[in-house]
DNA sequence: CCTAAAAAAATGTACGTACAACTTTGCCGA
DNA sequence: TCGGCAAAGTTGTACGTACATTTTTTTAGG
């Protein structure tokens, strides 16, 4: 037999809840009726009920019916307009990400709706409770403050509640159900760091941001590496900071100074904090690359047009930004599509890492 | 009819599975057996299979059998011992935890294995597997460095496999399915900002730490209280630090001092940061309560020792130490038992805090 | 018009049968 | 000894019936 009765059965109730012709709530036919329907008896069609109630599509009450509990959309008009939330947009990285964007979503006729949080909760708030209100076919969102507990949640609820595609850039809440397309942020720490074992180093320190889940995974990714090499992990060689820090970056100097003491190797979250350091350490009289290896990740402008060229681990940056579009496009279309990427990362290798003998 | 047939079955295959008799990858008998062994129909049998295997306890294979897939323990003798994890032994709130679990364990026979991390993830990992070593009845763990992600994830993925109890105290791994004893850490953040509002103060803020998932909770209900007040966030007034950053804490003074400027009040995540923030004060002609409320969280003998009595959210102590030993006493007696427990807050006043005209 | 009982309707449990699809086992012949 | 094949065993699909339990609707009585 090709397809089980009760499958063309099951395929055929899914089809008109996902299709909104039976919307939540709503009552089905009964078992009886169903079994006249198709031709088929009683015991089948509750077999095609069970399995739809396995899937959340349908739940029965004894002696009152079976009943849609699938939450479907409301059918919106299709506004053809995206929503781009970024932490920054003119700096750094972030212009290449938009621009990647922008490009599939024009191709594709769709406009874009674009703001940005400087990485502050309560921007983020705003802005997203602004774009809901307009109406967006589809959101794309780096989120703001990934590494605390979101005080957001309740707009991403809703969001989700809608049926709003949302894609996550760059990272994601840990914890919720959303696709993301980012750079392998644990391997992209790993492949750092190791890189700095293979050249020799033997005590590399680190500096991470806080606030940013990309900040955890990229120091994960440099515990795994010590840990593979069978290095002690020394705390005191860690430093974190987070983002309100940024703006007093040069008050840190005797602290990081001191934390980077007996450390050959430094691995930098970016190449922001990777420039900073370079100027830290010029002020003190440590060369680089000569007294201390340094490695940062994402690979931007900053990590070449730095007076020591960076070293540094690539980000996908405009391919990142075109492959979000996409899926997201894909997602509009499909709501079961898998959207979630990571990519692999890749060493760009300039000079501020030296082999030692 | 009290319990349908079909219950009665899968009660008694669970029983079977569960107490070891039917182990992982086992055939069972086939439902033809099963129907006479019981005297029930084969029909009846398949439902209840049916339900076991949606609950992933077994797995049918057409033509084959049907198959056990739950992962059941090895049978291991008792030690009667109960290893405890904490991150600090001899200071601050942890002798007054460790004497309330002491006080249950020895009361029902059971012999504790103290060990402690000073929130240092290698020593996590070298105590946890030591313990696995010698095989413990349960576990009671106070996660290290809880806010970021756990690279002895590996070690907890054994544990659970070993289907040894474990009960997190203080704090819990976000995605990590293990119950947890702790203070109620949003609320209690929610707590004392919401008393500083009361007091009047219009600009509180917060200095939290950041590798503790505690931290994130304390802030969470610090956001939670600010925007419930219709309060603006301010993350210039936010300060985050991490355990590294204890033995370094007076070199943060500039830092703190600018990051609390225009604030009448303060959020501080523990006693022993708070502390800190009186002595740094004093020395910079900051009065408090007059010039600047100070609030903080544990409720220590550093509070009510401090040269200026802090006003704090009081930590359970000894009763969250019980009741963690009492539940895993518990979850030792029957796994499905829920044993997390969130203690609720509980404001102590004293002299840190001044009321706002 | 309201209430309470009765009837109807819906799902839940349980039995039985038959055959299909697939896997394992064991036998037989090369 | 091994491959192939048939037989036996096991789960999957499908039908039918009967009655239980619960909810909803209808009806009858005041």
């Amino acid at each position: 037999m090709e397809m089980p009765k009760y499958m063309t059965l099951v395929t055929w109730i899914k089809k008109k809840i996902e299709s909104g012709e039976l919307k939540y709530g709503e009552k089905v036919y009964s078992e009886n009726e169903l079994s006249a329907m198709f031709h088929i008896s009683r015991q089948t069609v509750r077999q095609a009920i069970n399995i739809l109630a396995q899937d959340k599509y349908l739940e029965s009450r004894q002696g009152s019916g079976t009943y849609v509990v699938f939450n479907t959309t409301v059918k919106r008009e299709p506004t053809k307009t995206i929503g781009v939330v970024t932490t920054y947009v003119r700096a750094y990285i972030f212009p290449q990400i938009i621009r990647g964007i922008e490009d599939v979503l024009t191709k594709n006729g769709y406009s874009m709706q674009l703001a940005f949080t400087h990485n502050k909760i309560q921007n983020e708030s705003r802005v997203l409770r602004s774009m809901l209100e307009k109406g967006m076919d589809g959101m794309i969102i780096e989120p703001t403050q990934s590494g605390l507990p979101n005080p957001n949640f309740k707009i991403y609820e809703e969001i989700q509640r809608q049926r709003i595609p949302v894609i996550f850039i760059n990272s994601g809440y840990p914890g919720m159900k959303i696709p993301h397309v980012s750079l392998n942020d644990r391997a992209a720490g790993l492949l750092a760091t190791e890189y700095l074992i293979r050249a020799g180093h033997k005590r590399i320190a680190g500096i991470f941001k806080s606030d940013d889940h990309q900040g955890h995974l990229r120091y994960a990714g440099y515990l795994d590496a010590l840990l593979k090499a069978g290095y002690e992990i020394h705390d005191e060689n860690v430093f974190w900071y987070s983002t309100q820090d940024v703006p007093d970056f040069s008050k840190f100097e005797q602290i990081i100074l001191r934390r980077i003491e007996g450390c050959t190797g430094l691995l930098c979250y970016n190449d922001e904090v990777g420039m900073r350091i370079v100027e830290i350490m010029k002020r003190n009289g440590i060369a680089i690359p000569e007294d201390l290896s340094l490695i940062s990740i994402d690979n931007s402008d900053l990590a070449a047009l730095c007076e020591v060229p960076l070293t540094s681990v690539a980000h996908p940056m405009n391919v990142l930004g075109e492959t979000a579009a996409q899926n997201l496009l894909r997602l509009i279309q499909d709501h079961t599509f898998k959207a979630t990427v990571d990519f692999e990362p890749k060493i760009v290798e300039r000079k501020s890492v030296r082999v030692l003998e």
